[in-house]
DNA sequence: CTTATTGCAAACCATTTGCATCCGG
DNA sequence: CCGGATGCAAATGGTTTGCAATAAG
């Protein structure tokens, strides 16, 4: 479903503010962007879009499944396409660059939580940090 | 050690104000706090404590070791004494109520990615959401 | 005495909100 | 046309910084 459809499915107009948004997200797939990133790679889309609309519609695109927040370490927030496939990320700390990680052991973890508490499970969230293979080879260099 | 020794061993002299941030974070082992919890509790200890002084103090435990960054889902950050032992969170959604969580695989992890790529992992964060036993039955009623 | 530390006020910066205008349906 | 959506400007809230006064060693 396109998103067009997904918005007037739920009751929402579709803008070209919010094709610009999206038009972002999809094509930076796998690599999370902070709200103002997105704005500025939306504005070549559509030049007057505002930065709050540019939050309204990161938040929209949330609620709606379309779109997930990505929590790293730093303070500010980052979002990505929702692909529907489960990923973490790690994060170079020396330039920066972000890997997707597919990997994720929380089932497993999840069993030992039911086992050590009563505590239910439904969401989490986890970042490596690290080096890169680019930094690493340059820093021996 | 004791704090004064740590602080004069790297320079830094010995305040009321810092034994009193120092005094809140051991006194709440294992609950993280925020910036703001901190200095609410830290005058009780010495009164005329400014804001400023407690964000100060927790950022130089952090550079000092003596406590550590915790990150969960919220903007603001958490802060914890640092004991040495290796854990992570488990936040209520519908409470707050934070749990210690001792099981991490991240070793297990950290295989997985070294097969996977040359990624160097050096530090990870971690959090699990979900609901606490408390809120659970509430609900159920 | 010397200078690190403190507390205040002001600056900062990412994010949110109020509101008049605009435009999608 | 009508109400949701937008963009601007102003407000917000957590955090940082500048600076003169203070106090640790």
């Amino acid at each position: 479903m396109n998103l067009e459809k997904r918005l007037h499915s739920r009751g929402y107009r579709y803008t070209p503010q919010r094709e610009a948004v999206f038009g972002v997200l999809k094509e930076n797939e796998g690599k999370p962007l902070s709200p103002e990133e997105v704005h500025e790679l939306a504005c070549k889309r559509f030049s007057s879009l505002g930065l709050t609309t540019t939050y309204r519609s990161l938040e929209l695109f949330c609620d709606l499944g379309l779109a997930t927040r990505v929590h790293l370490h730093g303070d500010s927030h980052y979002y990505e396409v929702n692909t529907g496939k489960h990923h973490h990320h790690m994060v170079c700390l020396s330039c920066g660059a972000i890997e997707i990680l597919e990997a994720c052991l929380i089932e497993e973890l999840k069993e030992r939580v039911r086992d050590g508490s009563d505590f239910l499970v439904t969401e989490h969230c986890m970042s490596l940090f690290g080096y890169c293979p680019g930094c690493l080879t340059s820093r021996k260099g």
